[in-house]
DNA sequence: TGTACAAGGTTAAACGATTAAGCATATATT
DNA sequence: AATATATGCTTAATCGTTTAACCTTGTACA
């Protein structure tokens, strides 16, 4: 890897200080009254040596890297490769990098992922906190770093954050499925203490109790990391038991188009055997016999607002917002 | 942001000087002979303090900054989201970070991409090059910088590379099509002089050829950046033309998709009144009603060959490797 | 004539870690 | 006793950029 073009060398060639280059490259040739012959032939060398400044030496002098530390539970799925590149997009408008890390819900990782990313000095981070995360970043609100937790939040931790409306939208889905005649309707969702996951369970509880449903409550949570094989065991379990469901809830992506090959595994007939609502927007939903209704995430706006709110806390502001977004169901054919 | 622990706080604290901080914090406390009193010191203060190096002074003064870059035509697409996290994980393994970037095909965005990065001073790429970024990878080559192509290939330009046996995939899937009786074979492809469109292509036409097929060669170049559209025009054309398929074969895990909804969309009965098969791996193609039979790439190998060959580079090999993986055709219900 | 100040530049410290070179002191070797 | 070697630590340069502080010269103004 050959030496690059530094300062020294631009400065050596025009016979000048490196600080006139330095000053010129950054546009403050005015404001430093540098003359103006020196400037054309700072900018000629410049170009002619083809000079780019190294990012590293100024981000040591100045104490930020322009870079900010993305965690995502896994880069792999879909919702959040889609709000990875939506907020690549974003942040490179202005200017900053992003390096990405899976967590794969495992708080151990999480850890890891934000110290290597804090030694890498990042000037703030954008997380999807896994559970049992708190003191993580707590630490990272105590030493001042900035954060924007998306897709759910950590009480009791005073950050900003951006979610879904997810109490709302299963109370939605669930409303949903009662007006469409179902009336044992069962839940699967992940076991987990972490907000958007419960406030999507108390959702559908609630909805359930508010229709006097309240009787036919059924959930299942699983294990994210063995949630596969899990959550075949927990269909079976449904259909085989003495309450068997005539609708399942799906409380996030993943689940759900699990939850379409238990199903089909099974030869259920949807939605007249069976209704289904899922989660996100994925092609195996739409390509499912019966098209899958489902609830739908404004990525877009989480992804762009997150970058914002991010930036803002950076350049100083001290507000934290929560924000609340609204969900979407997209009606089709899976619950009748 | 508050400030954090330095070298110099440790080596205060202690009462010596940074360099045996260092030394201790290296690991080299044998080589550089420092005294057990003060390594027991210097770690216990250290621990204390929870004292991390900073990396981007590391870095500088290092010339190397145990980061890669990795350039994909876009990380929200699945076989990349895939690739992306596969090269995670086996890049932390050897303590190196990746930041990511998507080109969407466009040799322009490739350009400021690598230019970001390699200010940033990534100690190598991984790239999914566009179509015409020849010279942005040539001035990688000359400038020394270690980079491996994944997916595809720049002829001409010689860089490591790691790719599927594009020509065998498609010409066995054509044989697999001809085997079950179809007889008019169109593909459907992007509009590209990259390398892996182009073997994709051939091994479809040898194939047909071989088979004295050639007369119904067809194929359908769609842009990638209205491919959806075009793809819905074009497979209209296929239906309305004079030569009508009786199988597809998509190039592409996008087009495969699109694909899908183009068939569904014209009601079209898979496999009986067309043959189809797509390529990599997607749900969508598990619950369209006629399962597809597709063609499979070792995206994990790919991924983790292309990690090592970059590792091995930044190390200093000077072996320029051009590695081949075999596909596997998954077979189906979509085509007999 | 002396004082201000503007213009146009340089110097050098700083960011934090690494590392070659040097300097004592103690011990071993002849 | 003189020299060599080992031990244990410090000094200071370096990476490339930024930036406060300073220096010099020329011009304006009283």
């Amino acid at each position: 890897m050959g030496k690059r073009v530094s300062l020294k060398d631009i400065a050596g060639k025009v016979g000048v200080s490196t600080a006139l280059v330095s000053y010129v490259m950054n546009g403050l040739e005015k404001e430093k009254r540098v003359g103006l012959e020196i400037v054309v032939k700072i900018k000629e060398v410049a170009a002619e040596l083809n000079y780019k400044p190294n990012q590293i030496a100024r981000s040591l002098r100045k104490g930020s890297t322009n870079t900010i530390g993305l965690i995502v539970a896994d880069i792999a799925n879909p919702f959040f490769g889609q709000l990875a590149r939506i907020i690549e997009d974003e942040a490179g408008k202005h200017n900053y990098t992003v390096i990405i890390g899976s967590s794969d819900e495992n708080h151990i990782k999480s850890a890891s992922l934000i110290d290597t990313f804090l030694d890498r000095q990042v000037d703030g981070f954008i997380i999807v906190p896994s559970e049992g995360c708190e003191k993580e970043i707590e630490a990272l609100v105590r030493k001042e770093v900035p954060v924007v937790l998306v897709d759910r939040y950590l009480s009791g931790v005073p950050t900003s954050y951006i979610i879904l409306n997810n109490y709302k939208a299963t109370y939605e889905a669930v409303n949903h499925l009662v007006d469409k005649g179902y009336k044992r309707i069962a839940m699967i969702a992940y076991k987990s203490s972490l907000i958007h996951m419960q406030e999507r369970i108390r959702g559908y509880r609630e909805a359930l109790i508010d229709n006097h449903l309240e009787a036919t409550i059924q959930i299942k949570e699983l294990f994210y990391n063995r949630a596969k094989e899990e959550l075949e065991k927990g269909v079976s379990e449904l259909l085989e038991g003495d309450n068997k469901p005539d609708a399942l809830l799906f409380a996030t992506n993943a689940l759900s188009i699990s939850g379409l090959y238990a199903i089909k595994n099974h030869s259920i007939q949807v939605p007249k055997e069976m209704g289904m609502i899922g989660f996100d927007g994925n092609e195996a939903f739409d390509f499912f016999y019966s098209p899958l209704t489902y609830i739908e995430q404004p990525i877009e706006v989480m992804g762009k607002e997150s970058v914002r709110i991010l930036l803002d806390k950076i350049k100083g502001s001290n507000n934290t917002e929560h924000i609340e977004l609204q969900h979407l169901l997209i009606q089709r054919e899976s619950c009748g």
